[in-house]
DNA sequence: TCTGGACGCGCC
DNA sequence: AAAGGGCGCGTCCAGA
């Protein structure tokens, strides 16, 4: 058994799309326990690897493979398909699960674990690594000389430390099933994002002048600076804001620390409870429009490659193994509300394709179902049956709703139920949120307890587990809950953790043909780019591969997995056309449309229209 | 000049 | 005793 350990180094890693040749300038490897050998043999270094049993290296799967696939043509694909590849980032996330939040960012670092695992650290240097500190001294990594002492022994030192990590690290059979999945969701990275750059730079310079009124109406009425891109959260126009608050009669209203609130929730109130104060109610108005304006297509533009795509990254850093796609932010861009479900129109199919996707329908609450096993519950998910009309039924009972015919009147209350229910919500926070007494709210959560008396046993016994605080998901991801959090977390981490690795199950059975298609996942949602001619096609093997039966034990009752296909889109907001019937601007036939007459069109507004027509 | 925290927006 | 989870991004500010 041959292990070849590997480490490259590269040009500034945010360029390994577009880099070009040139990109891998110097490889470190060493076979067993042999030693570090450094060259710029790439293609050298590229036979030895596939002629190994195992590449051992940091990130490999996420970085090295993909540059030496793109500009060397290692055939990953088969690296991969045989189980050849280790990559310690994958493994030590495994063994050493983190906590939610930001505090454990930086713990999954070469130099992090070299450190925590006492394998001898590196020297850092004024810029911090010693690797920066030579970019910083030659203006840039790619003007480093490949000989430099420091940089070889650098990457010398680099492929020994993985070399001892690799040793500590255990491999079990869910980190060997990572490394095929993150190997095909590295397709989303690889192939990128077509961007309608056009419709960009509309799009930055209609917001540049709606942020101009706005900060204009703030200064003339209110006396607010105009400095700055938000005037009214700086320290200067926070002052002027709680003046205009005084002047107009009110108390500025406070955040829980103390600090001044502007956000959706106070301005809302101070707007109900103050209907007959123009000068106030159109003050936050004036402020909710300023705070909701995003700036997508900023950034957007800011990550788009020479080759006119985004090149996302794509891992699985959080918490619970959801995954993370990031510069852009593809997970977190507009959907529900009206005014900003168009920025999907950004992103477009290939040339010749089409978009299409599919999401999982209540991929958290069977999720639930199948670990906790309560018979009511899974009853609730069979098909033809819709969960949020059971669940109210259960809650509500059953008196003014025909089964068969429509839906149950308080199916809107129940989706909220089960929501806070599997995160572990209190009654107290929902009553405050769906508008109930504190009665009430106990009484349905009680009521939801004594219903499933299964899922409630369940969220007990993960409770009283996650004091060890990592817990596993049925496919067996550790997770980890902070301490004292374990009411909460430990339920929602098993929801959300399996929700991502059924979806990931579905990526697994898609076939390879789809996969230089793969644009995005967004948790419950896969988005595809594939050849308008064979969208058919792709549409039954997206939907085939995402819907099965999943049992989290032999002896375990089966639950259904299935998924919905959206439309097919000629850009990503196209494809909710359907779905969101009621905003026409959703479709882009309607965009494509010079004028429009619906009342409320977010398209075809004045605004927009005198900029220079948007249906160009 | 850079970085991390706070805040507030959005997504699931 | 009570307890809503997980994120990314832009912006501003304080502190190093």
């Amino acid at each position: 058994m041959s292990t070849l350990h590997l480490d490259l180094a590269t040009a500034d890693a945010d360029r390994l799309w577009d880099y070009g040749p040139g990109f891998v300038r110097l490889a470190g490897f060493a076979v067993g326990d042999s030693p570090v050998v450094t060259t710029t043999d790439i293609t050298m270094v590229v036979e030895m690897i596939e002629k190994a049993d195992l590449v051992v290296g940091h990130n490999v799967l996420g970085f090295d493979l993909p540059a030496l696939e793109l500009y060397y043509g290692l055939d990953l694909a088969r690296l991969v398909r045989e189980d050849r590849v280790m990559d310690t980032l994958l493994a030590a996330r495994q063994n050493d699960p983190p906590l939610s939040g930001k505090v454990d960012a930086r713990r999954y670092s070469l130099d992090a674990l070299a450190k925590r695992l006492e394998l001898g650290g590196k020297p850092a240097g004024d810029c911090g690594s010693a690797l920066k500190t030579l970019a910083c001294e030659f203006e840039g990594y790619d003007k480093i000389p490949v000989d430099h002492p420091d940089y070889v022994r650098y990457l010398v030192q680099d492929v020994e430390l993985v070399r001892e990590l690799s040793k500590l690290l255990v491999v079990d059979d869910y980190l060997r099933r990572e490394h095929q999945v993150m190997w095909r969701l590295g397709h989303i990275a690889k192939h990128g994002f077509r961007v309608d750059l056009d419709l960009v730079q509309r799009l930055i310079a209609e917001r540049a002048a709606r942020v101009e009124t706005l900060k204009k109406r703030l200064y003339t009425v209110h006396g607010l600076p105009l400095a700055g891109k938000k005037p009214h959260t700086t320290t200067a126009g926070i002052l002027a804001l709680e003046k205009a608050f005084i002047d107009l009669g009110v108390t500025p209203p406070r955040t829980p620390t103390g600090a001044l609130a502007t956000g959706k929730e106070a301005l809302t109130q101070l707007e109900t409870q103050h209907p007959e104060n123009v000068g106030l109610v159109e003050l936050c108005q004036t402020l909710r429009t300023f705070n909701g304006e995003r700036s997508m297509a900023q950034t957007l533009l800011e990550n788009s490659s020479s080759d006119g795509r985004v090149h996302p990254g794509v891992a699985a850093v959080q918490a619970t193994g959801r995954i993370s796609i990031t510069d852009p932010g593809l997970s977190v861009m507009g959907k529900r509300d009206r005014g900003n479900i168009c920025e999907r129109a950004m992103l477009l199919p290939d040339v010749g394709h089409v978009l299409i996707g599919a999401d999982l329908s209540q991929i958290d609450a069977r999720a639930m179902a199948m670990h906790c096993q309560d018979e009511n519950y899974i009853a609730a998910l069979a098909p033809g049956k819709d969960m949020h009309d059971e669940m109210a039924a259960a809650v509500f009972g059953e008196d003014g709703w025909v089964r068969g015919a429509g839906h149950h009147p308080r199916r809107g209350d129940a989706k909220a139920i089960t929501h806070a229910t599997t995160y572990g919500m209190g009654p107290a926070a929902l009553a405050a949120s769906a508008g109930y007494s504190l009665a009430d709210a106990e009484r349905q959560l009680a009521t939801l307890e004594l219903k499933f008396p299964g899922l409630a046993a369940f969220k007990k016994w993960i409770r009283a587990d996650a004091s060890r605080q990592v817990i596993a998901n049925a496919f067996g991801r550790r997770m980890r809950v902070q301490p004292g959090k374990e009411y909460t977390q430990a339920p929602a981490h098993i929801g959300q953790g399996t929700a991502r690795d059924l979806m990931m199950e579905g990526v697994l059975r898609l076939p390879e043909w789809l996969l230089p298609g793969l644009r995005a996942i967004v948790h419950d949602e896969i988005v595809l780019s594939v050849p308008e001619h064979r969208a058919d096609e792709a549409e039954a093997a997206v939907l085939d591969a995402l819907q099965f039966a999943y049992r989290i034990a032999p002896d375990a009752a089966s639950v259904l997995v299935l998924a919905d296909r959206s439309d097919r889109g000629h850009d990503w907001a196209d494809c909710y056309r359907s779905e969101k019937k009621g905003w026409p601007e959703v479709a882009r036939d309607h965009r494509e449309l010079m004028t429009c007459t619906y009342v409320g069109c977010t398209w075809h507004t004045t605004d927009n229209l005198s900029q220079e027509g948007r249906a160009a």
